[in-house]
DNA sequence: ACAATAGTGTCTGTTAGACACTATGCC
DNA sequence: GGCATAGTGTCTAACAGACACTATTGT
């Protein structure tokens, strides 16, 4: 009764950037049963001795995984079940990352990992569709008032880089003068001092950057862009 | 590498009530060590061979060692690390549960359970503490853009009656008119024919109960009440 | 000059809150 | 009738979106 059951506890993580206009998850391919060879999120065994916490875990899957250091992340939700893992019961603690695409080129080039679209996402093991599922919807939820979207994107942007960001999240088009209010009023930009977008043939837009303060963090409004998704 | 580590794992359960106009946690007695004798909320380990979930789990917890069957539960967050329990790594689902005040008077009478406000809390063991303000926390932001208050009142409330929920919970006087057409946009109530709050010296008020669809569930607004927090 | 996109000023429809009014019970 | 609270009509201020205009680059 008051011995602890043999619960497999394991961290998973959702890793999201954006290519094409459309959300991706970085996948890995499993080296080990069960479902080994297929493509699944990276996890792994909560390690007793070493973390120091749950988002300490699943900081170092990313970095030991996928190279990923230092992303915005955030709890997603725990699933668990006797159903979910052929081993039996297990508990997995999953966790949103969030990294601009460029962050995921040297691991994708040394194939380490492997860049899907959300949508038609078929063959994933365990429950990871589930996961994935619900860290989209997670996603696409928070950008509808918060600066969650700005960690898409690169150290610097432009206002119109960052406005197809939000537009490719939600999925549906914003307005101008709407979006850029938002933004002000979010105050989570400044400007970088003589940065301005160059090479095409019009008006060069302003770069921006995250302020320091919501670098791994976010800004949230008490009422999001009016979309009625 | 491959052996799962020994961490225990565990479903801690926020149950909240609404009584004298202030959020209260229902807290148990700890029948055994560490922090025997304490208030502490109800949780305990995953049964493997019995609980088919996490929440079903919860509602094992809550129908054992409360009383409490049925009630709105949704899942919190996950508390993790080394430091939350003496006993080493630890992992607590917590959930939360809405129950109307009336629902926990058997188990508080038979002093199975101790009912105490969310604020002026102190001396609770592990991370209880945090787990309650993140409930709180929880609880209060999503009241603002959804149904959720509804499931602190009892089958048959007024509008008036409900109006005051959320405001104790909001801790904020509400516009009666934008509350009713917020209630209205919700579409969560329908009204009990003939039903009429009784024996004061004023106009009687229609009483109302919850659709089905939103007995366990909510309905949530696009835009919730403009409050400015 | 022209094309193309950045950025802003302003108008209008929608929505939320204030206020006041009517409705209906008990005494 | 008077009191108290339920429930509604309506005005106004705040806000979001549409539109159009100006700004600034490369060619």
């Amino acid at each position: 009764m008051s011995r602890p059951p043999p619960i497999v506890c394991t961290v998973d993580v959702v890793l999201l950037t954006l290519r094409d206009d459309a959300l991706h998850v970085a996948l890995l391919e499993r080296d080990r049963d069960p479902f080994k060879g297929a493509l699944a999120l990276p996890g792994g065994y909560i390690h007793a001795q070493e973390d120091r916490s749950a988002v300490d875990a699943a900081l170092r899957m990313l970095r030991e995984k996928t190279g990923v250091a230092g992303p915005y992340l955030e709890q997603l939700a725990t699933f668990a079940g006797p159903e979910r893992d052929p081993r039996g019961w297990s508990v997995s603690i999953a966790y949103v990352a969030l990294v601009a695409a460029a962050s995921l080129r040297p691991a994708e080039d040394d194939g380490r990992i492997a860049v899907r679209p959300v949508q038609r996402l078929a063959g994933l093991p365990f429950d990871h569709k589930s996961i994935v599922d619900a860290a989209v919807a997670r996603v696409r939820s928070k950008s509808q008032y918060s600066s969650l979207p700005a960690h898409l994107c690169g150290d610097a942007f432009t206002l119109p880089q960052l406005q197809a960001v939000y537009e490719a999240v939600l999925g549906e088009p914003i307005n101008k003068v709407s979006f850029r209010r938002k933004v002000q009023e979010l105050g989570m930009l400044e400007p970088i001092e003589g940065g301005l977008e160059v090479g095409r043939a019009n008006r060069p837009a302003q770069l921006y950057r995250l302020r320091r303060a919501f670098r791994r963090s976010l800004s949230v409004l008490e009422r999001g862009l009016g979309s009625r998704g």
